[in-house]
DNA sequence: ACACCCGTTAAGAAATTGTTACGGTCCGCA
DNA sequence: TGCGGACCGTAACAATTTCTTAACGGGTGT
């Protein structure tokens, strides 16, 4: 198995040699950075698997470098789990939490700290198995979840126009006709009128907007390149 | 607090009856063996806490029972510390070391030992309490303890229902399939129509709201992101 | 103007889920 | 052993959502 590796950002030097200690003794790679801005530089220049962050630190706090990293497509989808000294900053966490992340508080149990990055990793790793999510233009097409999101909004369509746009948002640029559409998201030996599709699409252009799919006159549709 | 029952496996008596004499005056319930055959036995019969294993004995020394009781499943997971007469030993017992585990050389000092029995414990329970708890939204779904809590309130759900919550609570935000859902929870050859899922999930949201459990139509349930 | 294709809408059909009620089973307890 | 209650699975019907169709209208090229 590979290594992980595991970026830990905290101010106190002593804490961070301890936990750099533990981690490699348990098999993981390690990254250490003292500030946040220092974390957000290894992060992207490492991309580790695991980020574990402390909240108070000078320069630029956990919260801030979190913030950052969400915004960055290449960071966005690394695990996080927050270090925090005082419970009332567990609420602040939780409001940012996203997928795997978690929070651990100090003083900090070396046992507990290697259950939880274990726990976040194996948690991970299975939804990072199966991604069948898409990002196209502004949007997240996550078959997971049958959500589709465009920045904060998040939009649930009904099974078959879900599963049409992710047909074709999954062939992005590629026109296909109304038969092929009907065999791929309806199935192979459905009897439906070709109609049909157009609905669907009218459907999708109404609560997403005309700019995602677009009309090839007297061929079929496509996913805006 | 419940007493906790620590097995000691020393071939010297004195030290046996010492360590004894310490232990219970500390209020632990304490079992003795006085070589690792004999060891091996009284863990099987009585489940302690935690093991207190001397290294250098006759007829079994305590590597080769530590072995024998790592391949144990009931008994594999018993934090052990180890008592060492040399430095060298020392060495050795940390390739064996898996959770919890320590390690203390001798001659011993009283106090010490109390508190590295102490620590370990605590890190134990810590860990233990860890693996099964999750908590999603306002909620705290504790499978040791079948039981959700909701700030003060306690709610008992029967086992297929809570089981149901976990399953989906543990992979918040995706959606699973009836059928899905029948394999995890239920089981995988068991012969149940999918409408039973229906009926849980309606008395889930019974007792807990309905906001937790989504239905996604024509797809499945999503434990609410 | 005609033919063809697509967009749009509304309405009914079909599919899916919600809800309730009921019978069976298991277990604890008298 | 018999009783009561909790739990589970199922069926039936209601409610809701989704899907499909048909029909009309507009645009475009011939």
């Amino acid at each position: 198995m590979v290594k992980k590796t595991i970026l830990v950002v905290d101010d106190e030097k002593d804490l961070l040699d301890l936990i750099d200690y533990n981690l490699k003794k348990e098999g993981f790679n390690v990254l250490k950075a003292e500030n946040g801005e220092e974390g957000i530089e290894r992060a992207k220049e490492f991309h580790p698997d695991l980020v574990l962050m402390d909240i108070m630190m000078p320069k630029m706090d956990g919260m801030e470098a979190v913030e950052k990293m969400r915004k960055d497509d290449e960071l966005k989808s690394t695990p996080i789990i927050f270090l925090t000294a005082r419970s009332d900053e567990k609420t602040e966490v939780e409001g940012l939490n996203k997928g795997g992340d978690d929070y651990i508080t100090k003083p900090i149990s070396t046992t507990k700290l290697i259950s939880r990055i274990k726990a976040v990793l194996r948690r991970f790793d299975e939804t990072e198995e199966e991604v069948n999510r898409l990002e196209v233009h502004d949007l997240t097409i996550d078959k997971d979840r049958y959500i589709v999101q465009r920045g904060d909004e998040e939009f649930q369509l009904p099974r078959k126009e879900f599963e049409l746009l992710y047909y074709l948002a999954s062939r992005k640029g590629k026109v296909r006709d109304r038969q092929t559409l009907l065999n791929k998201v309806w199935g192979d030996n459905i009897y439906v009128v070709d109609r049909t599709v157009d609905v669907h699409v009218r459907k999708i252009r109404e609560k997403l907007g005309d700019h995602y799919i677009e009309t090839v006159k007297g061929v079929g549709y496509r996913f805006k390149e």
